[in-house]
DNA sequence: GTGAAAGCGCTAACAC
DNA sequence: GTGTTAGCGCTTTCAC
């Protein structure tokens, strides 16, 4: 790698020169200027980022812990993230807690030294689990600026971006009411979650505010992704009256419909299915699944922003919550 | 944060004893190390990444640069490479390329200059079809060791992790030649990389290999993933007598099976369908679809290995390409 | 208009 | 057994 001290001794001047040269420093003549930079871009010379980083604190790096990146709802927050990030002149260094709260813990002090200037992380689900937040405090009394995503929880003072599940999930269960659907069931994978308790919220209240409505509540709690087919099935075989699907995580939505359409369930006449995200797996249904669109790639660029603006401003600034606004798309699944 | 300074004063020390102290040096008494240490571990120390990174050349970190991280394959490739990266004591910082040339020529850059160690990477799409190589040529004469996965360039003098596409396509096809399948068609949405052109490959000496096969080798190039749907369908509609189907990329083999089933085709009875990789949405289809199983995140772990092990040697290795074996996972769309 | 020197946090060769 | 010093590559204050 070429230095400043290489170019100087070249160029028979001081390091300082070379310095204030090519940051274009009034003090130093065109002519010196003209010479530095000619030979800095002819020796492919590139400032070394330890050194700056070193030199000013600051490493313009921001550290991303994401639970799990083959969620393809994480894969485009972190598409999202990586974009804005690139955009406004930072990395990112990636970390994944793989649903750990050991990994998390772990991940959060590897990079809180001098390796990052702040972070943008969802929680992991052991770790919303456990109620654990101690390590997050430890970060946030470093002085670190810290951005949560989609799964937060309400006792750490940083900034959140975060969907509003609730009415999404209110909304949602809106419309089937209105297409008249008697028996609404909630599907999830997520009870554990955040997000997926502020979701049955919703649901439930969306079923309460709605005049007309009679049946009770019902939530069905899948257990791993693999028994889900096997569970919802058997649920379709029980109940016979079933005419609306609220699939809360990334997959219910999708097999509450194969498993209808395997049981000659004319959806969307006799049963409407509306699911959340899972954008990945549309091309392969058909009909297409109405969703809830959480806007991935939007959160994680809005995650971005409200980081890099705190690193900009030395002065502690007021955390805030800030909503990303979902969509009901309505495709083939519902009327 | 806390410094080795902040440390010697408190102690009234030097620095160089503080850190040779926690360094455990045999230079230093007991005595000195205990009280260095606990005051240490009392004030939350971490030595400052950066000015290691500075002092010794080295960031301990490896640079990724990823065409698509909304692909799943390239999604589980990632995994295996933070998992081993982590393991082995290495950060990583990603870049995505989004399958540009230019942003992956930025990425390069933007990396090298101090902020990694070496690099991990597969080629953008566009940089495939334009045949560049010159941008890692560039990075390879700065001596930055870096290993190339899936998508690679015979041209390119560095280390490879590739899996053994031609046999991998070839296996496959003699399976399904075995069945007895007299009209087999590759479906492909990826014609332009080096990958998809060596699974034709595979595919077309299979069948001439097999005696008694009669059939022309047949490749439906799909369009993109929004079309494909209806091009494979098209396909069904005017070809009635296909009884095999090979997908090699993502989704072509899933939208096989969707688009034979709507049309009532027995599968496995009448047409066999195998795909590659696309593991995310065999939860969806039934039945599920057998694969050709690329071992993503062992491809990801081995491409961490291989450069670790360049990192650690100071003299230049000979350069390899590492084939990952591929197996061919039979569920449910083959006999 | 240019250069010398200090310092970011750390290590290591070399005193003492 | 401990301390001094120089230096990794850079910026910046202060001299000249």
């Amino acid at each position: 790698m070429v230095t400043l001290k290489q170019l100087a001794e070249q160029l028979n001047v001081s390091v300082s020169t070379v310095s204030k040269a090519l940051n274009g420093s009034y003090e130093i003549s065109d002519e010196t200027i003209k010479r530095v930079k000619e030979l800095a871009d002819m020796m492919n010379y590139r400032p070394n980022k330890m050194a700056l980083s070193l030199k000013h604190s600051k490493t313009f790096t921001i550290g991303v812990i994401v639970p799990d990146i083959l969620n393809h709802f994480f894969a485009k927050v972190l598409y999202g993230i990586e974009q804005e990030a690139t955009e406004l002149g930072y990395n990112i260094i990636t970390c994944l807690s793989n649903e750990s709260f050991d990994k998390e813990v772990n991940s959060l002090e590897f990079l809180a030294n001098g390796s990052v200037d702040g972070f943008i992380l969802a929680m992991a689900e052991e770790t919303q689990v456990l109620e654990k937040s101690e390590h997050f405090d430890t970060i946030l009394n470093q002085k670190f600026p810290m951005v949560m995503f989609d799964r937060v929880n309400d006792s750490i003072a940083c900034d959140k971006v975060i969907i509003d599940d609730f009415n999404a999930a209110y909304n949602a269960t809106t419309h089937l009411l209105k297409e008249g659907r008697r028996k609404i069931v909630l599907l999830t994978g997520i009870d554990e979650l955040s997000v997926g308790k502020l979701r049955v919220k919703g649901y439930e209240k969306a079923l309460k505010d709605f005049s007309g409505y009679t049946a009770e509540p019902f939530v069905l709690k899948v257990n791993t992704i693999e028994t889900a087919n096997t569970e919802i099935g058997a649920l379709f075989d029980e109940e016979d009256d079933i005419d609306g699907i609220l699939g809360i995580d990334n997959s219910t939505g999708v097999m509450a419909l194969i498993n209808a359409q395997k049981r000659n369930i004319n959806v969307p006449k006799d049963m409407s299915i509306i699911g959340f995200s899972a954008s990945n797996v549309l091309p392969f249904t058909d009909p297409k699944l109405s969703t809830v669109s959480q806007n991935a790639i939007k959160m994680g660029k809005k995650a971005v922003n409200i980081l890099v603006e705190k690193l900009k401003v030395e002065e502690e600034a007021p955390i805030k919550t800030h909503m990303v606004e979902t969509k009901l798309i309505l495709r083939g699944t519902t009327l």
